[in-house]
RNA sequence: UGGGGGCUCGUCCAAUGGUAGGACAGUAGACUCUGGAUCUAUUGAUAGGGGUUCGAAUCCUCUGCCCCCAGCCA
């Protein structure tokens, strides 16, 4: 029926990979996601995911999960299941079991003897620091390293025993022997293997030697038989070695292809400064719901159907990019809307007496569980002479267009009752503490049979049947829309925002969410969307604000506000 | 004064020599027991100059601007 099927829309790597399918270049399509294990999976990583298993997908192939491992001093095992439960949290799953580039360390070490043997590589004694000086600048060209022509018979001798632990760290290195004084810093005779006596997460203490990510990411595609290796745009340079490695050994040619990372405003998504809110207290933890990690956002209440979601929208291409955080949270509202049930939270509380309605009495009144959904169904919320409603839906003296309650007006308790604000109390500083009313029991259920008008409606809570609770409202991160961008001397963590955390202690919501689970997601009527918190328990309820709603009174005060 | 990339509405992505289109944001209106949702309409862009062509965002050329690379990190 719907001729217009959301075509989803093409991007340059799927062309490509069609291209390669027609003219036969690849038979099949298998891609690998290849996080390194030291540290959470973000917002980022969700991107590189869903294009990693999403072009597979697209062509009945499949994808491989390999970690990036060989860097012993900087990973962890912790951080192995936490991505693969992160993926799998997404939606997505890879072929067979997790792959490690350290199960390939022996085939890898193979490889490297086979270039010594062919006078493509060679043992180098120089320090790291001459290492950078025989490099040459971005400018000039490097300097042939004075141990550029040993003999094979001696890089031989010597790699077999930087292997056999004969050798310090840093002592000496094993290299590949490409052009000194290429364009590319890359293919300056690149730094295959390092002495590096530590302790491996996989590995153990087998090895001492450990393969550099060049040396290692392109074999492992080709061992594995990845046809398309997708990548950062920041590995364009690196192409070149990949390539040359793969055709000097003549083994299996994965196609390598870059794509833009992603960066999303007023958010940080570099490891290095997502560890350092960790470790130095800004945020609770690497699932702090302010974080844009997997964790974090799920935490928060973000689901994998919205995150998928933002990143469609956001696309695929080589153009360095800043997407507007507005767009993830559209995503977010537009799956929420679906499926999260409306309930009626007060988060800031101020009491409501009906001063006509009798003492102890106390009813049920239906409520539509998701307008958007008839078959979540209703409920029944209970109703009494004392209430609580949101302080801001009371206005002593309103605005202009304000359609709540003020002295003399009347207003609509959602499911309720129409009711009329005919007092209210103020305490010593002037703030409102309690509001009375009249309710007309001609409208229960909120319908009005005379038919008059009544433009605002409220929500509110049962003062006897309230339960209380937490709600933990957030804020971006950061103040301002690039905190990548930071000035001489000073540090991303001058654009901290101070207020991104807001703990409202003594809210009050509908006795029906005693029983609500974590991670369990709602819609607090006309407040916005939230999930339930991992610290919540059953008498000490916390939830986390996702998103708000979106909010076009709160612009037009806004408005009036600056236009005087 | 090296090498590699990139410049299309405010933002992100399309248009693959043939009407510059979509999404988000914005604006205006309709509807509404959530100032939500929904619906309708609407503003708004090819970095600049030259060229090829009946026709250029697309091809050529010159210029400008932005990003990445000098780890024994990935």
């Amino acid at each position: 029926m719907t001729e217009e099927t959301a075509s989803t829309p093409t991007n340059f790597i799927l062309d490509a990979v069609a291209e390669d399918l027609r003219t036969a270049r690849f038979k099949h399509v298998r891609t690998r996601f290849p996080p390194e294990p030291n540290g959470y999976l973000h917002i980022g990583h969700a991107k590189a995911i869903c294009i990693d298993f999403g072009i597979a997908q697209a062509y009945g192939g499949d994808t491989n999960l390999r970690f990036d491992d060989t860097n012993p001093v900087k990973e962890d095992t912790e951080y192995v299941d936490a991505i693969q439960e992160d993926i799998r949290w997404l939606g997505f799953d890879w072929a067979g079991e997790p792959l490690y580039a350290s199960d390939y360390f022996e085939q890898l070490y193979q490889y490297a003897l086979q270039l010594i043997r062919a006078g493509k590589a060679y043992v180098c004694d120089l320090s790291p620091d001459e290492v950078r000086q025989y490099r040459g600048t971005l400018t000039e060209p490097g300097r042939n390293s004075p141990f550029r022509d040993r003999s094979i018979e001696e890089n031989l001798d010597l790699f077999q025993r930087m292997r056999a632990g004969e050798f310090p760290d840093g002592a000496r290195t094993l290299r590949a022997k490409i052009d000194m004084a290429s364009g590319n810093l890359n293919l300056r005779d690149p730094v295959m293997y390092r002495i590096l006596h530590a302790e491996h997460h996989r590995t153990g203490n087998a090895w001492c030697i450990y393969p550099m990510y060049d040396f290692a990411h392109g074999q492992s595609d080709s061992i594995e038989g990845i046809t398309h290796s997708l990548c950062d745009l920041a590995y364009e340079d690196h192409r070149p070695l990949y390539d040359w490695f793969i055709e000097n050994l003549g083994i299996f040619h994965t196609r390598q292809m870059e794509f833009a990372r992603l960066n999303v405003n007023y958010t940080i998504l570099s490891k290095r400064f997502l560890r350092q809110l960790v470790d130095q207290g800004y945020v609770l933890g690497w699932d702090d719901p302010r974080m844009p990690t997997l964790r974090g956002m799920r935490r928060r209440g973000y689901t994998p159907a919205a995150i998928r979601a933002f990143i469609d929208q956001v696309g695929v291409s080589k153009k360095e990019s800043l997407v507007d955080i507005g767009l993830l949270e559209h995503a977010v509202r537009e799956d929420l809307n679906q499926r999260a049930p409306r309930v009626m939270a007060v988060l800031e509380p101020v009491k409501l007496v009906l001063i006509n309605y009798p003492e102890g009495q106390v009813e049920y009144l239906e409520a539509v569980n998701n307008p958007e959904d008839e078959s979540a169904g209703t409920r029944q919320v209970p109703f009494s002479r004392e209430l609580y409603i949101e302080a801001e839906d009371f206005r002593e003296q309103p605005p202009p267009k304000y359609f709540r309650l003020a002295p003399g007006s009347e207003v609509r308790l959602r499911w309720g009752y129409i009711i009329k604000c005919v007092d209210f109390v103020k305490d010593a500083d002037g703030r409102v503490t309690e509001i009375h009313a009249t309710y007309d029991p001609a409208t229960r259920g909120g319908y009005a049979p005379d038919g008059r008008k009544v433009k605002g409606t409220i929500h509110w809570v049962s003062a006897r049947h309230a339960l209380a609770a937490e709600v933990r409202l957030y804020d971006r991160l950061f103040r301002v829309e690039n905190p990548n961008r930071i000035e001489e001397g000073g540090s991303f963590m001058d654009h901290l925002n101070p207020q991104s955390l807001t703990v409202l202690a003594n809210c009050m919501v509908e006795p029906s969410l005693a029983d609500a689970a974590h991670e369990a997601h709602y819609q607090f009527e006309r407040k916005g969307f939230f999930s339930v918190d991992s610290d919540s328990k059953p008498g000490a309820l916390v939830f986390n604000r996702t998103v708000t709603l979106r909010d076009t009174w709160a612009k037009i005060e806004d408005k009036h506000k600056q236009g005087g």
